[in-house]
RNA sequence: CGGGGUGUAGCGCAGUGGCUAGCGCGCUUCGUUCGGGACGAAGAGGUCGGAGGUUCGAAUCCUCUCACCCCGACCA
């Protein structure tokens, strides 16, 4: 590809509105262009880089037993009544209505399409396992489109779709998809971390995310150095420090005039924040519930939500707090019984807490579970945080963000059930087929790329995914010697199979060519010029290296080729 | 949805009631340059996001509205 030709232009400015390294680089060295809030035109450069990753996953997917298919992203609203996620999405679900006033959506992902595809097409035990995927646009009307490619509302996803008879198949079929997802990200030169996840409302039991981590990413991963542990912090559990259990005291009040919070209370009265119970209040689907931690501790509201058993979660408003009759700031679930009470564990470990009195400005001391107050929930709610102990080993767990570039899940047989995919076992009995799924945003992919692969003059393109291995550049192109051996070069690199990006701008000072191949990020770049010329020579630098080397202008197809062969 | 911002040339920005709306980059033409974002000269390029209003006069003041960005909420 020559330079002039290319339609777009490198900026010589940082976009300001872009933040992360990747939006900001993939603005800069014209890959993308944004059309609306979360909806970007790939431009040619990032085309090619995409293909390239499409292909990588082609192949591993193939590889892992999957077969690729199409399915159709306009799709009949009705499909997703049957299984309740036209309601449940909300308004993520892209909705309109056909000419004749048929409910359509664009599919933000296809669990219900291609459940019906195999309902059709699978009766017998003998049909399965099967692994369906396709790689293709989503739509997803996101509340707020963030970072470039990162958080989108169209974008392309490779998702994947195991169907087995039972759960030991599906382990199978999961382990197979988790070993080519390792691969893929080891193709893209991207370290990611496997992590537990959540599965969310409708998941099965076992749910991982692979994650890059980087400062600017919108999950929080806790990790343990000890024994590898590696969770989204959604999911994470953590063996928070043990208060030693004292004999218990009677219960006494205590005046607290205009202390509202843990830390003022426990500064206050001069106890450790662990000495103090937590009172939360939420909404969960619009019913008031109070939650209790251990002071120290903060409310998972994934965790939270999954025990409540809720669609929707939110922290209540402080009219719904006082019309429930909660005294904020001073509220424990002592003499509680008009809303519901969740509580963690850790109301467990000590004893004598100091907890709210439900009146203005005052507190108990000496309060005790299960003496002086009952919940209606006990279970684990709280918030794994760093300094906290890894549940398997007990070394302190650490937290990173990290920016989700997989996941996959073990669905069980919710969709199966809901649209009717069933197979008959040997004894010709009927059951729902199992069902994983496995997505990886290809977008998304790439940004993590750039992300994680760039310094401060450019991306730092990873060869297998590059949009082009090479990038020659041309000096003094007004000089027609030079241009002669430049253009010859162009095309035997072409004609080697090499792909080359040719700057071939006639009128360009050698300061801005070079800033722009930095930019661009190619593998490896390579300058024919008046000075190299006298050598009969060009000049070969490594993206990433320092200092370029001399290359006769007959090996450089050769030296191009080893190169790329050892990157 | 809450908070904070921004909309003026392709890009980045200045311009708080008064002449023909400017500056830098980029773009066109000519010339000089030529190894890390050159120089000179001459040019092209604008319904100042949109609608309504106030005024002799509006990019500028008022009302409404749309779009986009950032933080949060949200988010298979």
């Amino acid at each position: 590809m020559r330079l002039t030709q290319l339609v777009t232009k490198t900026l010589r400015e940082d976009p300001p509105e872009a933040e992360t390294a990747s939006h900001r680089l993939m603005l800069r060295s014209g890959l993308i262009y944004q059309v609306a809030a979360g909806v970007y035109a790939y431009l040619p450069l990032a085309w090619r880089s995409l293909r390239k990753i499409e292909n990588i996953i082609r192949e591993e997917m193939d590889a892992a037993g999957g077969q690729e298919l199409m399915m159709p992203a306009l799709q009949p609203r009705e499909l997703w009544e049957q299984t309740g996620r036209a309601d449940s999405m909300g308004e993520v679900l892209f909705s309109m209505e056909d000419r004749r006033g048929r409910p359509m959506v664009l599919a933000p992902t296809h669990e219900e399409v291609v459940t019906s595809i195999v309902r059709a097409n699978v009766q017998s035990y003998r049909d399965l396992p099967v692994i369906l995927y396709q790689i293709q646009t989503k739509f997803r009307d996101e509340p707020r489109p963030r970072a470039g490619l990162v958080r989108v509302r169209e974008f392309d996803m490779k998702d994947a779709y195991s169907f087995n008879a039972d759960d030991d198949s599906l382990d199978d079929s999961y382990q197979a998809m988790a070993q080519a997802y390792r691969s893929i990200y080891r193709r893209c030169s991207l370290p990611v971390l496997m992590a537990e996840a959540d599965s969310g409302a409708i998941g099965g039991k076992d749910s991982h995310e692979f994650l890059l981590a980087t400062p600017t990413g919108e999950d929080t991963v806790i990790t343990c150095r000890g024994c590898g542990y590696t969770a989204n912090a959604e999911k994470a559990e953590g063996v928070y420090p043990e208060q030693e259990a004292a004999s218990e005291l009677p219960l006494e009040t205590v005046d607290t005039p205009g202390v509202k919070t843990i830390a003022a209370l426990a500064d206050f009265l001069g106890v450790a924040t662990s000495q103090t119970l937590k009172a939360v209040f939420y909404a969960a689907d619009e019913e008031v519930v109070f939650v209790t931690v251990r002071g120290d501790l903060e409310v998972n509201e994934v965790k939270l939500k999954n025990s409540l058993h809720c669609n929707d979660l939110r922290l209540a408003t402080d009219e719904e707090v006082k019309e429930a009759g909660l005294v904020a700031g001073s509220a424990s679930p002592i003499g509680i019984t008009q809303v519901r009470r969740v509580a963690d564990p850790s109301i467990t470990q000590g004893s004598n807490f100091v907890v709210g009195a439900n009146q203005p400005d005052t507190h108990y001391r000496n309060a005790n579970y299960p003496r002086d107050f009952e919940v209606d929930i006990l279970t684990d709610i709280a918030l794994a945080q760093p300094g906290h102990l890894c549940p398997r080993c007990g070394t302190p767990l650490e937290a990173t963000r990290g920016v989700e570039v997989g996941h996959i899940f073990k669905l069980g047989t919710s969709y199966s059930e809901a649209l009717g995919a069933m197979y008959l076992d040997q004894e010709g009995q009927q059951h729902p087929i199992t069902m994983g799924c496995y997505g990886i945003g290809v977008g998304r992919l790439l940004a993590a790329a750039v992300e994680q692969n760039h310094d401060e003059r450019g991306i730092v393109f990873p060869a297998p995914i590059a949009p082009y291995q090479v990038h020659l550049v041309g000096l003094n192109l007004t000089d027609e010697a030079v241009a002669i051996a430049a253009d010859k070069l162009y095309r035997e690199l072409w004609d080697s199979g090499i792909e080359t990006l040719y700057d071939d701008r006639p009128d360009q000072a050698a300061g801005v060519k070079l800033n722009d191949a930095d930019l661009m990020g190619l593998p490896l770049r390579l300058v024919v010029s008046p000075r190299n010329l006298r050598n009969n020579a060009a000049e070969m630098k490594g993206r990433t290296e320092e200092e370029a080397t001399m290359v006769s202008l007959e090996d450089v197809a050769g030296e191009v080729r080893s190169f790329l062969q050892s990157a």
